[in-house]
DNA sequence: CTGGGTGCAAAATCTTTGCAGATCC
DNA sequence: GGATCTGCAAAGATTTTGCACCCAG
């Protein structure tokens, strides 16, 4: 999926206005639904190769970073992570809570903030050296 | 799973020693291959239901919010999000991005930050109207 | 033509649930 | 004793994949 060179296709195309004129971040049913009587005979395979696609072209978000399954956590306190999109090591971040984002969030939205949690990503340090003793030999 | 009354068990509370003594944030098959030495007879079904009730009694949280599958967003400028935990719709927030949150994730981490993603959550607008309305009645 | 794209159905993955027996209070 | 908990297995829910045919370049 990496050296592949994308067509165009109707479905995709499709897919990507229909993403672009909701706001509402539909699941990939919601979708396949949405457009539904635009291809009768669409599957939903098919959407979700397409939202794939569109993910790694970056045209679109997929509102979720990291493996697919939970991870739990039993430090109650609040704190932040750090994912490694390499490895998908999940670390703490030993950073003080930013309450004031959500008095601000509140602000502009309108509705009822009563937590937040922000999820660092990139690159950790062990993945880090491998990849640079990799790219010295 | 509201009214209910927990009991102890051995499995649960060994779950939860578990979670506490590893940083690695697990997922439920992990906790259930590292404690299957304890427990050999041990189902996953029984971390599955014991996950559950330690994130309804607030021991643990799970790394994710709103629903279980994935959704997606079209809006490639950064920007975050708000989550409302009743409905779980899913809202975007007109706030200004954060930068040096990264450089001071970067800086007591020693992972290179790439990005990072804020989620909000509370109740939305139209829940909470209706919320006071059904108290009123 | 050739390789990507599609629909369909089967498979894979992750999580929940029904049931019968064991356990806690 | 009765509700909760467990193991086991089956079912659910979400996502991916194999295959044969179709379509874009």
């Amino acid at each position: 999926m990496a050296e592949t060179v994308y067509r165009k296709s109707k479905q995709r195309q499709y897919i990507l206005e229909y993403l672009r004129d909701t706001d509402s971040h539909p699941t990939a049913q919601m979708i396949y639904d949405g457009i539904r009587d635009e291809f009768p005979n669409l599957s939903l395979g098919t959407v979700y190769r397409n939202l794939n696609i569109l993910v790694d072209q970056g045209q679109v978000n997929r509102l979720q970073y990291g493996s697919t399954f939970d991870r739990y956590d039993a430090d109650t306190y609040e704190h932040y992570h750090f994912i490694c999109t390499q490895c998908g090591k999940v670390f703490d971040l030993p950073l003080e809570p930013k309450e004031n984002l959500e008095a601000a969030a509140e602000k502009v939205s309108g509705h009822r903030v009563h937590g937040h949690k922000i999820d660092f990503f990139g690159i950790c340090e062990s993945c880090g050296r491998q990849n640079e003793n990799n790219a010295a030999s």
